[in-house]
DNA sequence: TATTGTTATACTCTATAACTATA
DNA sequence: TATAGTTATAGAGTATAACAATA
């Protein structure tokens, strides 16, 4: 235990270390305000994309459309997206964010870009953007690996 | 949609896709060894502290006791651990890892020096300490935040 | 009385398979 | 025949509360 590690499996653990604390950040932001991850990540792709169907939201998060079920039927419940009739396939359904989903995402835009600011606004250009690249260059290397 | 960001929430949505990826390459390294985080967690607390009390385990993990008792369960059944009475206290169980369990644990702490590698490897001694340092800053203005 | 781990119950996220209504 | 979304069923992770055995 605490066995000595070379270089680059500490870099990893420190990144892994930011990952682990970065997502608590975050879901703990989200349950103040009674959401959970998965129906956030679904509130974000209809704010961005507009009024989706199911299937296109299954795809989209890459789940099944029985899971997407579940989370618009939680999301109605809660009062931030409603079902809308398909204006042309009587089978689909729209899924449409209310005028308080609307506002929730609106305020999360600016939550996140607030975040941003906390998190990198004092670092230098040049340190930001040494920073950006590492992040670039090791998610390119997660993407050969699984390519 | 695709509205136009400053850099800083740029930088922020590139870490989170890092987060992303590197999230879905480890669950896929564990899932293919029919193993979930949860799980491996509670694996990874175990090899590197030796036998604990389910009591300790739930603290080490952040978890109810009753999580703990699940997580046993399914290790058990999948030959990973196994409950020992405690030396001294007949209402305590110890964990243990199995041979299979150890043995796993160990080509687990392997592969991810190899991930390590990969994904950093390449870079420059300058470049890692860049990275590590971003790493090191955003970190701490997280705890900031939360402390 | 306090602690360890369990049973009981419940919620969320996830999956597959079968089914209904529509295309 | 194919597609959209549902019901049915199941498993994993998580929680609280009540309870048994032990300290």
């Amino acid at each position: 235990m605490n066995v000595p590690q070379d270089h680059l499996t500490d870099a990893l653990d420190r990144l892994l270390a930011l990952v682990v604390i970065l997502g608590e950040d975050m879901s703990g932001a989200l349950e103040a305000q009674g959401l959970t991850t998965a129906r956030t990540h679904l509130l974000w792709v209809v704010h961005h994309g507009g009024p989706s169907t199911q299937r296109a939201l299954a795809d989209a998060l890459a789940v099944s459309p029985r899971n997407i079920t579940g989370l618009v039927d939680g999301l109605v419940a809660s009062g931030h997206v409603s079902r809308e009739p398909h204006p042309v396939d009587r089978r689909a359904t729209l899924v449409t964010l209310t005028d308080d989903g609307r506002r929730l995402m609106t305020s999360m835009v600016e939550e996140h870009r607030q975040l941003a600011h906390r998190l990198f606004g004092e670092l230098t250009p040049r340190r930001l953007e040494a920073f950006v690249a590492g992040v670039e260059h090791v998610t390119a290397r997660l993407q050969e690996g699984i390519a």
